[in-house]
DNA sequence: AGGGCTACCTGTACGC
DNA sequence: TGCGTACAGGTAGCCC
């Protein structure tokens, strides 16, 4: 599910509930994610203070006051719930316990991970340590899309490609390149540089808009009762397949093709 | 080397 | 109602 901007809100959601709050129990329902959680996990982190929570492409970073870190990864359907008690619902796999609150991660599909790491080695881990430039970062200009996108690949692919730019998934990219105008099939070898500008201003655009909207809600996307999701409405593409486009108003101009394996939508009219 | 395919897992929607 | 199939926002490891 979470791309970006749904991971940016996530964030802002647990930073504003547990930024500076005590952990004192933490409870592993299921360890089996994608990786194993560590069993000895409470060691780490029982009676310690979240200091800070970061975002680094769709990766979260929670960093604790003896300076351990939990690298989280929500996969496909991974959420976050807080709870006043404990209430536990089908694919809750890991509980940690405030004073106050309960926060429950939940994940259907177990794409999602949890896994510790000391700070000097969180950003060298594997996850981390080859990932693009942050799409919203000033180093995710011209300059740099001219000298990294020299690949053999359509643009779709190549924004879906975390080491060419980190946050970018589905949803997204269809999104991004309806705004930019860009033909999702069009190989990024033969893109011009106004062409290029384009799409880093539309991938700036979307992605600011998306964040302030909350992200979008499509199924798993769950944070609490906070107004979030919103972006949904403001879909262009993604989903939309037979639809009209709003841009050009040609009808059923909105196609859906399979890019690696995975849905793109975009105006057949229009993107060019 | 890097790009494409597949596996990982569960739920849902749809056709028959 | 039930069964089989396709598809769903993710990454990573294998293969060529």
């Amino acid at each position: 599910m979470p791309e970006l901007p749904e991971v940016e809100t996530v964030k802002n959601f647990l930073s504003s509930n547990f930024n500076g709050k005590r952990i004192q129990k933490i409870k592993i329902i299921n360890k089996k994610l994608r990786y194993e959680i560590k069993p000895n996990i409470s060691k780490y982190f029982i009676n310690l203070i979240i200091t800070k929570i970061y975002r680094r492409g769709k990766y979260l970073i929670l960093l604790f006051e003896n300076n351990y870190t939990l690298l989280i990864h929500l996969g496909m359907t991974g959420y976050f719930r807080i709870l006043d008690k404990e209430n536990l619902i089908k694919h809750d796999h890991l509980i940690f316990y405030f004073k106050s609150k309960i926060l429950v991660f939940n994940d259907i599909r177990k794409f999602g991970f949890v896994k510790i790491y000391r700070p000097d080695e969180v950003l060298k881990s594997q996850h981390l340590i080859k990932i693009g430039p942050e799409p919203l970062s000033k180093e995710y200009d011209l300059n740099y899309f001219k000298h990294k996108s020299k690949r053999k690949t359509n643009i779709k692919n190549l924004l879906m490609n975390q080491y060419f730019v980190a946050g970018l998934g589905n949803i997204y990219c269809s999104e991004i390149l309806f705004d930019a105008e860009i033909n999702p099939k069009k190989n990024c070898n033969n893109l011009k540089p106004e062409q290029m500008k384009r799409i880093i201003l539309s991938t700036k655009k979307i992605l600011t808009k998306a964040i302030k909207f909350g992200g979008t809600t499509i199924k798993n996307f769950i944070v609490s009762n906070e107004k979030i999701g919103y972006f949904k409405n403001e879909l262009k593409v993604y989903g939309k397949e037979h639809s009209h486009c709003v841009r050009c108003k040609k009808v059923y101009k909105i196609k859906k093709i399979l890019q690696n394996g995975r849905s793109t939508f975009f105006c057949s009219n229009c993107q060019r």
